[in-house]
DNA sequence: TCGGCTCTTGACGTTGACGTAAAGGGAAGA
DNA sequence: TCTTCCCTTTACGTCAACGTCAAGAGCCGA
């Protein structure tokens, strides 16, 4: 496959919409690790494929020090098996929190759609075709 | 009905396990507002009501300038029906941004109970019962 | 009356996640 | 060769969301 298949800091920020100062800084923060021709960083389909997951796990509201934990996680599939343990119980708390986060997500969307609900309400009190957008 | 209790700072820092700061902060920041008795803050059950969205707010990822202009829509239900379509239309932001949110936490969890996955087979490769925590 | 507790208002400090300006190197096109 | 990009490092600046003193007021039981 093209596992070969190369990037450049500017295609990375065009392609998601982040800055080359934010990518220098993940990589200072140890989140990636892309190789040098000269001084010049190439980044590499992982390297690609980190700054995925970064970007959504900082949506979804981790710190950037949450984000090298579980991507550390990732990697120390070998060691022993207390070490495999240990990383399966961070996994476990991860998607602890994230649940949790689902049903508070759920809760606003309700008070939001509460609040369109009256909105429409006093919007179209006496007519009645005025629903969608 | 008891819209008549009230509370102390320490009573709601104990309740919703934050400091007495962060409760004077939201209110320099105007997202709540309660009365005095004397110097002393005196919260009500609608300063209450407040503190519960705003955390909630806060877990889901909205800063607090997002939380106080939501906030600010619940109370503008008079007001031309301009203001209304405005507000109808920023709670359709917000409704918009929690559930690509979902989307996004969905796709962790993925990639988490991916990485589980993983660990469970290494660590067991021929014995079996070994599931549950 | 006197600690001791909780409350208050400043006001400066801190942390995370970058922004931004300065100073320079290398390649490519006019 | 000169200008123009894009790349680099270094380093100080910024903004949000509080933390952390400092200094003082009010009240309560001993």
């Amino acid at each position: 496959m093209n596992t070969t298949r190369t990037y450049t800091i500017r295609q990375l920020t065009k392609e998601f919409s982040v800055t080359a100062r934010t990518l220098r800084f993940y990589e200072d923060e140890g989140l990636i690790a892309p190789e040098r021709r000269g001084q010049t960083r190439i980044y590499s389909g992982r390297d690609r494929a980190r700054i995925i997951l970064i970007l959504r796990g900082r949506r979804v509201g981790f710190s950037l020090a949450e984000i090298r934990e579980i991507l550390d996680l990732y990697g120390v599939h070998d060691g022993g098996v207390t070490q495999l343990v240990h990383s399966r119980k961070k996994f476990a708390e991860r998607i602890d929190t994230l649940e949790r986060q689902k049903v508070d997500i759920d809760e606003s969307l309700k008070e939001l759609r509460k609040g369109i609900a009256d909105i429409d309400g006093k919007l179209a009190p006496q007519q009645q075709a005025h629903a969608a957008e």
